[in-house]
RNA sequence: GGGCCUGUAGCUCAGCUGGUUAGAGCAUGCGCUUGAUAAGCGCAGGGUCAAAGGUUCAAAUCCUUUCAGGCCCA
């Protein structure tokens, strides 16, 4: 060989058509995301969108609105991304996908906040700052689900504080009140004594304190042990002996009926068998060896079994005499009741207890609560000595009363932590006050029948929401709280409570034009006259509860606003919802139209770390984590990638190590669209050559797998298993584009003439894999997708664009198989390679020769150019054999210098000794 | 404690109505390339399918129990 006087290399290299391309391969996704957002707005994108759907078949996903509190965290990123995929791909399926966001702004959580921060304002203070905090958070949210590359109508989002949507929160009630709906009716809340008002389970605090526990004695008045035994509760608040209505026990746990002795005293009581020595020791009652004769229980008229001991179903529906008010209570049996302490037995007043009220009410007893506003007891109390007694302050006499008649079985100092009021730190105690429900009981059929006309997705949605509709008790809708929608009860002259749904209309109405602040800036008089109500009518300041607030969003929102549907298509939520948000707006969707608000209903888990468990219990990640850390760290497309890269119904999985992964991921598909690009850079019209040239097969085979891509990823897009989407996607580009396709290509590409039929050809295949790559990435990686886009010269945005169509004439069934068949025998060139490689005889596989032991049917199917090609070779021999293998020698061919494979033909050719036929062909052709 | 759900390689996912040695991508290791180069290509290792019972000729796949985890109740 001759020396030269440049390297070769060097010459030869100017003339391939080497990959060229500005589309950089370092995304810094940090700052490029922000400018395209820039511009996306300037442009009105998401009204072009609209726009360009404006024909279309209407598809709404309703937004359930977060509370506008706090930062956008992984969990709510979840949720609003997954929507943001549905929301695009139906767009890009070609329906009219407008998104509404919205915001749920009343509430507790926002008040306790403000009220936390500047204390002793009025109830109209309170609301005032509640809105200022919630519009924060609105802006501060909006920007951080624009930031993620959520496209909506964020202009426009509905909020549950504006004065339209309130007017259809009272217009909802009005309905539901004319329907017979709503009822008022006594339920125990947390009272605060000092402030005299309802508190939240946020507004209450705990702190040690030392009550009397005392031990009473309930004689039996029927049953078989009447008169001979006596059932024995424990208390820690002997303050609510007086409203006591009922004795718990549970119904599988085994009760005694013994004879106990203490000193003289020797008494027959009835507690359950697991805390006898517990109750020994506490009150110095200790058996008295033997069951009392008469003591077994049964059913009138049936013989008593003769066993010791019974379960607590036995004494259900027995009557006891209350230890001091002439009164009986019955026997009931609970699931609460538990064996930790006491004797098993569990008192109940259903106007002071969670548990004793809801055991009341299916019991139909009365909820007795002798307790006024102060905490002094009132005359319902049944002991004229009490009334105006502070209820703390009465534990003693109580206690003495029970002494007094003998039915104080023990009294002890009991240390335990108990509720307070975070603001006056006085004791809580547990009152019944005036509520307002909604009979669940009337609408509960026709929603379980509205749920199986619903597509739930997953399908066990169906299970769980039917679950929890049949078991919901009636909706408590009144709170006392003031950052709220206004409960339109009106009081008459003489305190009767008034619905009435004309006055709650113009209410409505008055609400529309002046907000709800009237309701709190009016006084009696005044509100009256604007309604035109009687003389002397009154209000007060309750609200509503704030799910009704959300959970009319289907009236306020979907039916109220034109560009929208009343039921929507689509709720889609995290699995907390089932019973928040789908039943709220289920049940007033029933209560309205007696049907679902939505068709299809999607849940997604929560956000879960690397062991599963959920990230504010985990180790690793025992901060809040912001979306807005990762975005910046990462990028949105990157956050989005991890959204569609998991299997939503399940938790999602969340970890560094994952974000590590999928910067992995996306590098790859960047490169891949870059490499389509920097093949494509001289392919400017995409027209200046024929096409008419045939397809070669490793073109035939990526056009075929590319529509087999357009369909799984179509397919999977319409069933929204996003997942499905993203490693289809990867693979494609990772294996058939990346280490097949465009490998294999490359010397082509590189090496052809540039406007050789074969080389265009390519480009064609390319531009439509491209195009077709950029619009189904779109919806997930909304950035890049419209980055890669821009530099084909397209019109206008990628988002505007429809999905591709699988293309029929492009499937190619026989070369799919052949394909196949070649990739086999790939993988057995390439272990053997390998092997030539481990022993040193080559270095790159262009440098060997290989034998190929094959069938010959498919050996005889290609040239053996071509199957060089795909096999990426130099010098290829085939051989027939039944059993493929493959044996590796070093080439005894030429390297060419211009495409660097060992051919027969370099040194041959006078003219360029160096080179191959072709690259000396292609060459002279140049110059 | 109850209802609903989940548990396949280090990570994310496939494995249809039970049927040969459980797959993919990424990551890891070892090479090749330096004309996609803070890139690309090849090869290799890696799973007793959470655990234990059971049904069956045959189970990751069906049943039971246990364990771990999640949501909602209590």
């Amino acid at each position: 060989m001759l020396p030269s006087p440049l390297p070769m290399s060097q010459n030869y290299k100017d003339t391939l058509n080497l990959p060229k391309t500005d589309f950089p391969m370092k995304a810094g996704l940090a700052t490029r995301e922000p400018a395209m957002l820039q511009a996306w707005q300037e442009a009105g994108l998401y009204e072009q969108i609209q726009k360009a759907r404006a024909g279309a078949e209407l598809f709404v996903l309703h937004d359930g609105p977060p509370f506008a509190n706090g930062d956008v965290h992984m969990g709510t990123a979840l949720n609003k991304i997954l929507k943001d995929l549905v929301v695009k791909s139906k767009t890009m399926l070609g329906y009219r996908a407008p998104y509404v966001p919205g915001w749920d702004c009343h509430g507790l959580p926002i008040e306790y906040k403000v009220v936390k921060e500047a204390r002793h304002l009025s109830p109209l203070e309170v609301r005032q700052r509640s809105e200022v905090f919630a519009r924060k958070f609105v802006d501060i949210q909006r920007e951080q689900f624009k930031r993620l590359g959520v496209f909506g109508d964020w202009e426009h989002p509905y909020l549950t504080m504006n004065p339209s949507y309130e007017a259809e929160i009272l217009r909802a009630f009005a309905v539901f009140v004319e329907r017979g709906l709503v009822y008022e009716s006594l339920k125990p809340v947390f009272w605060s004594t000092g402030a005299q008002t309802a508190l939240a389970e946020a507004e209450v605090e705990y702190q040690d304190r030392q009550d009397s526990a005392v031990y009473v004695k309930f004689p039996l008045v029927t049953g078989a042990l009447k008169n001979k035994a006596s059932l024995v509760i424990w208390t820690t608040t002997p303050w609510t002996l007086p409203a006591n209505l009922a004795i718990a026990v549970h119904a599988k746990e085994r009760y005694v009926a013994q004879r106990f002795t203490r000193g003289d005293e020797s008494e027959v009581f009835v507690l359950a068998e697991k805390l006898v020595p517990q109750f020994s020791a506490a009150t110095g009652f200790v058996v008295a060896g033997g069951v009392d004769p008469g003591s077994a229980i049964s059913g009138p008229g049936s013989t008593p079994p003769a066993t010791t001991t019974f379960p607590g179903s036995k004494l259900e529906g027995i009557g006891a005499q209350h230890p001091f008010l002439p009164r009986t209570a019955i026997v009931l049996t609970a699931d609460f009741v538990t064996m930790d302490s006491g004797t098993g037995a569990v008192h109940i007043a259903p106007g002071h207890g969670e548990d004793d009220y809801s055991l009341g009410k299916t019991n139909s007893l009365p909820i007795l609560s002798p307790v006024d506003d102060h905490g002094s007891y009132t005359e319902d109390v049944g002991l004229p000595e009490l009334v105006g007694k502070y209820v703390f302050d009465a534990n003693p006499d109580i206690v003495q009363i029970l002494r007094d008649r003998g039915m104080l079985v023990a009294e002890e100092t009991y240390s335990h932590s108990y509720p307070y009021c975070w603001r006056s730190k006085t004791p809580i105690i547990f009152r019944a006050v005036e509520q307002f429900f909604i009979r669940i009981d009337d609408l509960r059929a026709r929603a379980l029948d509205a749920v199986t006309k619903v597509k739930w997705l997953p399908p066990w949605g169906e299970n769980r929401i039917a679950g929890t509709v049949e078991a919901r008790p009636d909706w408590v809708i009144s709170r006392q709280r003031s950052w709220g929608v206004p409960l339109p009860v009106f009081y008459s002259a003489d305190n009767e409570a008034i619905l009435d749904p004309e006055w709650i209309r113009r209410l409505a109405d008055l609400v529309a034009k002046r907000g709800s602040n009237i309701w709190f800036e009016l006084n009696d008089e005044k509100l009256a006259q604007e309604l035109d109500l009687p003389k002397g009518t009154t209000h007060r300041n309750d609200t509503i509860d704030v799910w009704i607030d959300s959970g009319v969003s289907h009236q306020a929102v979907c039916a109220a606003r034109p560009e929208l549907r009343d039921p929507a298509d689509m709720y889609l939520e995290a699995t907390d919802q089932h019973r928040g948000w789908f039943q709220s707006s289920l049940l007033t969707s029933v209560a309205l139209h007696d049907r679902a608000p939505y068709k299809t209903c999607v849940t997604h888990g929560f956000v879960v770390d690397v062991d599963g468990k959920k990230i504010s219990k985990s180790s690793t990640y025992n901060k809040p984590m912001d979306a807005g850390h990762f975005v910046s760290r990462h990028g949105a497309d990157i956050v989005r990638l991890w959204v569609s890269s998991v299997h939503y119904t399940d938790d999602v999985p969340f970890s560094e190590e994952m974000f590590t992964r999928l910067g992995d991921t996306y590098r790859r598909i960047r490169n891949t669209l870059r490499i389509l690009l920097g093949n494509l850079h001289d392919d400017v019209s995409g027209k200046q050559e024929t096409r008419k040239a045939e397809l070669t097969l490793v073109d035939r085979w990526i056009l075929d797998r590319l529509q087999g891509v357009i369909e799984e990823c179509r397919a999977a897009y319409e069933s929204y298993e996003f997942h499905k989407v993203y490693h289809t996607l990867n693979q494609f580009c990772a294996v058939d584009l990346s280490s097949l396709y465009i490998d294999i290509t490359k010397d082509r590409m590189y090496c052809d003439a540039a406007n050789s039929p074969r080389r265009r050809t390519t480009q064609a295949a390319m531009r439509e894999i491209f195009d077709a790559l950029c619009r189904l990435l779109a919806p997930i990686l909304v950035f890049t997708a419209e980055e890669a886009w821009s530099y084909l010269g397209q019109e206008g945005s990628v988002h505007l664009q429809h999905f591709p169509e699988g293309r029929e004439t492009a499937r190619d069934i026989l070369v799919r198989g052949q394909v196949e068949e070649l990739l086999k025998l790939r993988g057995v060139i390439g272990v053997a390679i390998e092997k030539a490689r481990q022993d040193k005889l080559i270095g790159n596989a262009l440098e060997a020769a290989v034998t190929l032991h094959c069938d010959e049917k498919l050996a005889a199917a290609f040239p053996r150019e071509e199957l060089e090609e795909f096999f990426i070779l130099s010098d290829l021999k085939l051989e027939p054999a039944a059993e493929p293998s493959a044996t590796v020698t070093r080439t005894t061919y030429q390297k060419c210098a211009r495409c660097w494979r060992h051919r027969p033909a370099v040194g041959r050719i006078a003219s360029h000794p160096d080179l191959c036929d072709r690259c000396a062909e292609v060459v002279t052709t140049l110059t």
